[in-house]
DNA sequence: CGAGATTTTGCCTACTTTTGCATATCAGAT
DNA sequence: ATCTGATATGCAAAAGTAGGCAAAATCTCG
């Protein structure tokens, strides 16, 4: 894996302008960069933009801006497989287990821990997960559809310290 | 002030498919427009999506599809169009916000009508939907096979008053 | 109803964004 | 250092979107 740093820098600084600037168009964009010493090509610009899942929004005033999605970069992706199990420990508030299938997610829990992990999820409001049932010991989880399995465990991890560890 | 009818209830379609649709691009929308009967051209409902502040955001898979507005949004969650307003809100029957994923929908309500509101919908008998669970503030809706979630969202609004409004 | 004002729409075209392809660059292994 | 597989990038073409303009539809008010 090789992640040229001049990307790095240039994701940042495209973030950093689309943030703090009205950006209606690519070609627009380019020129602010060129101020921060970057140089590239619009085509470049369209696939960052699409990296970084950056949306061309319809403004106020009748015309388009880019603006950046809620959280970006709120951790790095790792790979997992689609399903996978982590074993029974102490101290992990409860959770025992994550299991994925399709848009679902089946967590277990020591009896009498589902509720309140699942009302951890909820409270947490995030977009990628549509919302959880619970009964004692497990919690289904309905996930959006175009949410990857490494996303939603990015997400639920916010919620669950125990899969911070992995 | 004059508003053509013809142009509110395609807007109102525009919406519903976006909704429960991926839409890639502008012709991609025209079908499902004109299945609904509404024949216009690509022009148009650039001029449409500009109005109902439609966005062109780069989806997970790496894709394009279009979103609505959070403030408006009650369909599929994506990063620009999360839930639907989730304060509670009187005259809407405990409801807050809906969201499908493939044969599930997940309806979030105000704490202790999740139970009512799926009553209802059981009660109901439509074929098109299966069974709920409800806890105290989520139903997990199952639906058939071949339900669109255009045409459940039909069905259940018979069953949420506050579905009718949009 | 009818004239004039306003809005909506299609057509056409310019503008913008995306993508295929070839090349260059990079990180790691030998 | 050199090779190798994996990104990253530019270029040019394709795909997609937006805006001017005029015609048609709709509305307002007498």
């Amino acid at each position: 894996m090789q992640i040229a740093k001049n990307k790095r820098r240039r994701l940042e600084i495209i973030k950093e302008i689309i943030n703090t600037q009205k950006i209606g168009n690519q070609s627009d964009l380019m020129r602010p960069l060129l101020n921060a010493g970057v140089e590239v090509t619009q085509a470049t610009l369209s696939r960052d933009l699409k990296q970084l899942k950056i949306a061309k929004v319809p403004d106020n005033d009748g015309k388009y801006i880019y603006t950046l999605p809620k959280e970006v970069n709120m951790g790095r992706t790792q790979q997992y497989n689609s399903t996978f199990d982590m074993h029974p420990q102490v101290g992990l508030g409860g959770f025992l287990s994550i299991n994925f299938s399709y848009n679902l997610a089946i967590i277990k829990t020591s009896p009498g821990f589902a509720g309140s992990i699942a009302y951890d999820i909820d409270t947490g409001n995030s977009p990628e997960i549509l919302g959880t049932v619970a009964g004692d010991d497990t919690i289904l989880i309905v996930m959006g559809e175009n949410v990857s399995h490494e996303r939603a465990y990015e997400v639920l991890s916010l919620y669950i310290p125990a899969l911070r560890s992995y």
